[in-house]
DNA sequence: GTGCAGGTTCAACATATGTTGAAGTCAAGT
DNA sequence: ACTTGACTTCAACATATGTTGAACCTGCAC
């Protein structure tokens, strides 16, 4: 019974932006890029699904965290219109997969650095005279 | 004592871009951003520490972890030439802390979505008819 | 059915992060 | 002293991420 969709809500570009806290002009960037998707009007006008105001701000976060607009993207193409929990939780998954790798990775170099002393050379102390 | 530096090797840009792992163009620009800082020879060629290869390997892991340029040079500001072991911890603790806080709050507008469904509406099921 | 807030497209601008090419200079080995 | 590879600066280009403005069109409230 998956198809009991109270009312499908749809918004323009003003209520995502008002929703998401990002300008109009952002959220048309968002879409042409892929981060959102929208159906059109008669009139040409482009409607967005609920998850739209989600999406961007999830995107945004993403985005503070070091993935581009490109990734986050790809990684929202696995989303429908109107995700379900289970969809959000495995894009969340793989979203914190990666963001937690590139973090591990800062980390690996700064310990290499603290420690080591000498994979990344540190100024001073050089016991090989 | 911090007075007994080995030898005060310095590096030309050509290489601190094979150390670093980057082009000699990036080199120049990360200086250009104080990410690095260089003095000058008599005619007018950059000399680097040794810390520079450092530097620049680590501003990219942090770029990938949502760090700019600005931002990580603001960071390495701290940085005498040749920084200590001490000066290197203090900035990775605060760079270190910097990505960690931007993970959290992915992390927390995720979890957000996963179990409150509906401070950012998810599509279906409206208790509220 | 009219008004007008808000929508549309498109081009230009702006900032961040680099790369490339030209034109000229430096340094290091022979 | 020459040669030659690496350096210098500067401008132009390129991509990513948006914003702004002009010129025009829609949708809804009255």
């Amino acid at each position: 019974m998956t198809v009991l969709a109270g009312s499908p809500r749809s918004l323009s570009v003003g209520e995502v932006a008002v929703d998401s806290g990002v300008a109009p002009s952002a959220v048309r960037f968002y879409e042409s890029h892929g981060v959102i998707t929208a159906v059109r009007t008669a009139g040409n006008q482009r409607r967005f699904d609920e998850s739209a105001a989600c999406r961007i701000q999830v995107a945004k976060l993403a985005q503070r965290a070091g993935l581009s607009v490109r990734e986050i993207a790809a990684l929202f193409a696995d989303l429908s219109a109107d995700p379900t929990p289970d969809e959000w939780a495995g894009v969340a998954h793989r979203l914190v997969a990666e963001v937690e790798e590139r973090v591990r990775n800062l980390k690996a170099q700064l310990a290499a650095l603290e420690s080591g002393t000498r994979l990344c050379e540190i100024g001073q102390n050089d016991p090989a005279r």
